[in-house]
Order: structure tokens, then C-alpha cells, then sequence
DNA sequence: GAGTGGTCTAGACCACCAC
DNA sequence: TGGTGGTCTAGACCACTCT
């Protein structure tokens, strides 16, 4: 059925690797030698046994470790397959540019929409918090103050791709629309220059981990793909912390890019 | 022994959720809720085995699933413990900035010291040969034109942190030290400074993904830590790229941080 | 219904570590 | 030497998908 011929070694009882990894190395070699492409099946479980003659536990290792090298995808009641790499989204450093916030629309739709994607927004909350003390440290708040939450998860395409929850200190968010889910044309950002306090700069500290079950679920992450953590803090001409956007993206959905001068 | 205490819930037969995802669930709630903290060595497979009434594949993949998510570590021989996370060395976007390049020190190297860790180099290659497309597109080069290809491991206070492949057109490296394994005081920056590129700015493209084999190896990485890969381009004042520097990152060790502007 | 992967059992032997 | 995790076997039953 499904290729047998695409493996090529057989084992080596002689060496010290183990079994599940030798097989694992065959696999992993037909995939990056282009023997299987992207969205290929693999051979199924009871293939590789007979093929390799060894117990099903040991072929359920090898793939599992592929599974969470991000090289194959099992899908329950079909097949292993080849994991395809989506279209990446890639991030430019002048996305918050003060251009792009001017056609009353959000930094996310602007950018899917020119990339020819379908962006939408889901799972929208807003609530009034004490702040987690990260947070508060990069607020510069003190200890009673409050924030404004807000939370959403944005998808491409029908994929969830990031979740990101936004922290707005709450004496800048009074009397404003963003203490609502709808925070009008241009989003938060417009509503913090119309209250006087004009962006100036943001920062971005960027890491990577592995996703908990519970952002697994909310990105319908495939074992083996980790996620960005990216923390945006927004500040106003007087240098006042005014926003602090905490985001997790799916890793295989974005490149992020960004522009260092040399002097 | 090791705290077979630390477990206060029972598996619930009622659930579909399977048995080692409810055994991982438990264990991870005794992770998160700080029952156990880093570097607590977890129940053995025999005591859990024994806790839970099932049998070891049952406690092995729900420990498995742990690693997976970079919770744990196993140690063969000594036991389970929930993985320490190493101090992130923060890497600023003013880190090639010229006025850090004129110590007649390596950016890696002024950086670590800096920060009071011991950095070392190793693994270092020099070569010269034809681009992969990717370098060659980015660098703007020709079919028949070559660069020179230097390779190098980094670490800090003995451990391997990040590999680097830096790519400059053989065309600007040619009758310099670039070509040699030990370009001189300052790196390679300030010798193509010499030449007459004057450095302009940097762009860096960011993903993040599981690391390969070979990478996990040369980086000795534990299972459930992903690596950012980070594509840094070199352009000098005339707008031509004169390096392109493709590098390997552990990502438990670091954090990326950028400034952008609002306008 | 046939074929796929997902869960689980009950053993065996081995390799590594600490005492 | 005893305890730890690492590999492997040979089964069983289940859940999902496609036809």
C-alpha cells in the first residue's frame, strides 16, 4: 500500500543504538532525502513491524519520537503522515508603525488582509484586575492599581494561530472604549493617542517553549510544534509604560522579523 | 522516599480522559502548584506503579508527556526530576551597536562577560564554497560566486548555548583575516568595516521549531526544549548585505529582546 | 467491516548510578 | 548491590476513519 520501498536500510544488530531509534533514523532519512514528501503516509504500523520484524511497541517509539521532532503527524484512524509546514506569517518590525494604524482597522487584520488571508477574532473577554506582578513591574503600577484586561485569540484562515491578552493601566482606560469588547475603529492603541498619550516606541521580548495542554488546545497545536512568548510593552512620548500585550503564537505559523541599526 | 505525598488525587474511572493523561495531569498539578519544585526528584516508576495500581508503560507515558512539555527531565539510573530552568541570557537590540564593537571584542563575548558568565567558542571551521540558495538569495550573490563559510559552537559557563554559520562574500573577505580561523580583534565586523563597508543596520528573521537530532546533540539539549533558529543579514551603508549569519539557538536560554519604533 | 492508530497489561533483560 | 530509568516483547481491547 502506502510504500514500503521507501526505506532502504535495514538494522543493525551490531550496534549500540537501540532498535526504536534505528528505525526512527530510516524514517527520518526517507523524509529529509525527499524519498516522502510533505502529506505523504508513512507505512502503517503493521508495515513497519513485518518490515522490520520487531514488536509494535518498538515501531510506536520510533514514530513518536518523529511525532515530537515536528517531521510527522498520527492521526487517529488514518495514518502517520509527512507534517506539511503552513504558510508562515511573517511579522515585520514596523507593524505598529503609526501609517498602518491609520485606516481604523487593527494591526493583525491589516497585515492578514494584505498577505490575502481571512483574519478573525474569537473568544473575546474584557475584565478590570489587579495585575500579575510581571505585568504590574512592567506598568511601573503600584500595588492597588488596577488594569484593564483584555483578552482574545486571533485565527488565519479558520486556524488559531496566537492568543494574546492586553493589559491597560486603569486611569488611562476610563471613559474610553477599551474597557469595552469593542474598543472602535483603529483598536486600543487609537483610543490611548486620542486620550493624549501619543505612541512612541514598543518593546518586544521574544522566547520559545513548549505549549501547556491548555494552549495546545486553544491552538490546536500538533505535538512537536513549540510557541512563542512575545511580551509588548507600548510607551507613550513621556516614556510612561501605557500597554503590555502578552502573546503566545503558534510557532510554525509566524517568522518574526525585525530591524537592528548599527550605530 | 521521594515524596509519594506529593499526590493528593485519585484516578477517576468514570473519564474517557485516559489513565497516563489523568497520572500526568496530577503530576504536573504537583509541578504548577509548586508541591514540587525545581529540581525535586518526582515518585519512581515502581512507587507510582504501586500509587496508582496500573502497570509501568501506563506511569511511563505519562511521564513521557511531561518531558515532552519540558516539565521533567529523566535521568537514567539516579530518577525524574522537574527540570531547573537556567538563568536566560537577554540579548538586547542594541547588541551590535558600533560603540560595543570597539573593545576589539566579539559581541558573544562582551555580552557574557557583562552579564558575569565565562564564555567560551568552540568548534570553530573556515571554508569556502557556493551558498545554499537561501544564504545566496539573501546575500544577492550570483550562481558561480562563493563565500566564506565560518562555523562555530558558543557557550556559556561550559554550556553549549547556540551554533553559528556566518556567510560573507569571498569578494570581501579575500586578502583579509576573514578567512582565517582567527579574524582579530573586534570579529569580522570590524574588518569589513576596514575594507570601507561601514555597517548600516541588521535584519534579523526569528522562528522557532524542535531541534534535529544533530542539534539537540551539539547542544545537549533535553527533550521538550525547542531551539530558535535567527537569520541575521548585515547590510553596509550602500544597502549591499555583506553577511548573512545563520544561527541555532537553545531557547531555554535565552531571551530576545527588540525596540520598535511607533512611527 | 477492514484498516488505522490509541491505550493498557505483565512480563523480561539491560544500562546507569550511588552507596 | 539495590534502585533507577531504557528497551523490547506479545499479546488484548478500544476508538476512529473510510468505504
Amino acid at each position: 500500500m502506502s510504500g514500503g520501498e521507501v526505506i532502504t536500510a535495514d538494522l543493525d544488530p551490531a550496534s549500540d543504538r537501540p532498535v526504536y531509534k534505528q528505525i526512527a533514523d530510516h524514517l527520518r532519512a526517507a523524509i529529509t532525502r525527499g524519498r516522502l514528501h510533505e502529506g505523504d503516509q508513512l507505512p502503517s504500523e503493521a508495515e513497519l513491524m513485518e518490515r522490520y520484524g520487531v514488536a509494535r511497541m518498538t515501531i510506536r517509539n520510533a514514530i513518536r519520537l518523529l511525532e515530537g521532532e515536528g517531521l510527522v503527524t498520527a492521526e487517529h484512524g488514518r495514518g502517520v503522515y509527512v507534517r506539511s509546514r503552513p504558510p508562515v506569517k511573517r511579522l515585520a518590525s514596523d507593524r505598529f508603525a503609526r501609517r498602518h494604524r491609520k485606516e481604523g482597522k487593527a494591526a493583525f487584520t491589516v497585515e492578514a488582509e494584505q498577505a490575502g488571508s481571512t483574519p478573525e477574532v474569537d473568544l473575546i473577554r474584557v475584565s478590570e484586575s489587579r495585575p500579575p506582578a510581571e505585568i504590574a513591574g512592567r506598568l511601573k503600577l503600584g500595588d492597588g492599581d488596577t488594569v484593564i484586561v483584555r483578552s482574545r485569540r486571533y485565527l488565519l484562515d479558520g486556524r488559531p494561530v496566537e492568543t494574546a491578552v492586553s493589559y491597560i493601566p486603569a486611569d488611562l482606560a476610563r471613559g474610553t472604549p477599551i474597557s469595552k469588547p469593542n474598543p472602535g475603529p483603529g483598536g486600543i492603541y487609537a483610543r490611548l493617542e486620542e486620550q493624549g498619550h501619543t505612541l512612541d516606541r514598543f518593546t518586544e521580548d521574544v522566547t520559545a517553549r513548549m505549549p501547556t495542554p491548555e494552549e495546545a488546545r486553544l491552538l490546536s497545536l500538533s505535538p512537536g510544534v513549540p510557541v512563542f512568548r512575545l511580551v509588548r510593552t507600548a510607551y507613550d512620548l513621556g516614556g510612561r509604560p501605557v500597554e503590555v500585550c502578552d502573546t503566545v503564537m503558534a510557532a510554525d505559523a509566524y517568522m518574526l522579523s525585525y530591524e537592528l541599526p548599527a550605530h
